[in-house]
DNA sequence: AATTTATTTGACTCAAGGTTCAAATTTATA
DNA sequence: TATAAATTTGAACCTTGAGTCAAATAAATT
């Protein structure tokens, strides 16, 4: 007989199995992070979870699938932080003003940016969120849908850039060297950033607005 | 009987082969770049040479000398470049000078730092060197080499701002993220740059020169 | 406790691709 | 042309690691 119970515990079930999964992907893309992907194995994978190479896939179709996830994980968090700051900033989004139009709760593009590549940085530093570089590891389909996630966001990144330069806070000049420019230091970032080491996200991510922030403005 | 003509066809025989050798490590080295690593096969590498996979073994003791030697081609390059500019900025190498004490023909730190990054620029996008990012699919011994040799280029990079910091041409704070913030700039160049693009060495030099003078300038 | 369902495992298969090698071919030398 | 040395090849071998599956274990349900 159906239960509200009954309900609530398959509910459960796919709320644990959904975290176990979860589980599984943020762990192998940190190690994807570190190592590289094919320098990964699904062994250690699994070892570092506590279980066998074999219970992985109860919870994944692949090892080119949790490579998928892992880039769809990061590029969801990223357009999370894209939309709270476009929303904090609904004013100014359609209308091109010049600078002495901006009213006082209206950000310029520069500061949008400025707050979007902090979160950014932060979200580097300190979620397990990674930024990997292997999608040439993906086939077909999936690599295409990653491509197309990513130049999205590069997309809402150009618009801010372009919008600073619109109201005056961004100097003129290619848009798209000017992302290129900033985003290599967030992807760098991945290469080098330890958790454990001396520097925190805080202070990477205001020494690298800082340089951001001059490198651009008029 | 030996004759002078013998010696020099069979220093034309060591040319050859070595020439051979650096054909096949650029080649692997530009597919490394754009399909990574494990993505490139030693038939591909072959293929693209109009050999056949057993004949690279006459020129390469393995596919992981091939990167190892993609690596070192690279940090050679850089190598070369740095040493260039250090003798054309002798005078000031060894004291420390505020920006008055300068003469002339001395170079700030600034555009010591501006000049190599150019010619860094100019590099990774004219010549067949690239930033190759698969270090960890290296072994033991020949992973820290390469390491070794890139911390030599950073160490060298950090002590060209260090001294722009003491000229007074660079502004202070944390010198290591000033280098990790345009060194990413540079790393990422080689996942997004496409010689046959619209973008060409120079332009993208140019920008980039601008946005890392503005970013660390005092 | 018995039974059903979810999760995990050990042992295996299988393909991909790096590596080897003796033989063939090409090139240089006498 | 005959011989030797350098270069290339075809056909194997071998290792690694991804993926499968029937059976075992654990957890939930009756």
């Amino acid at each position: 007989m159906n239960t509200s119970l009954d309900i609530k515990q398959a509910f459960d079930r796919e709320r644990q199995f959904a975290e176990k999964r979860r589980a599984v992907i943020q762990s192998a893309s940190s190690a994807f992070r570190r190592r590289g992907y094919h320098n990964t194995s699904m062994v250690e994978i699994a070892k570092t979870l506590g279980l066998t190479k074999a219970a992985l896939y109860y919870y994944v179709k692949n090892k080119e699938e949790i490579l998928y996830e892992s880039h769809i994980m990061t590029y969801d968090a990223m357009d999370a932080v894209l939309k709270t700051w476009r929303s904090r900033n609904k004013m100014n989004e359609t209308v091109n003003k010049t600078p002495s139009e901006l009213s006082g709760s209206e950000l310029t593009g520069l500061n949008h940016l400025e707050g979007v590549f902090r979160d950014f940085v932060l979200l580097l530093t300190q979620s397990g969120v990674s930024l990997l570089t292997d999608v040439d590891s993906l086939g077909g389909e999936w690599k295409a849908n990653v491509l197309k996630r990513r130049q999205i966001i590069e997309k809402h990144v150009l618009r801010i850039v372009k919008d600073g330069q619109k109201d005056g806070s961004i100097r003129t000049g290619d848009a798209r060297l000017h992302v290129f420019f900033f985003m290599g230091a967030l992807n760098w970032l991945n290469a080098w950033y330890e958790a454990d080491g001396r520097l925190t996200g805080a202070v990477i991510s205001e020494h690298f607005i800082a340089q951001l922030s001059r490198g651009i403005q008029v």
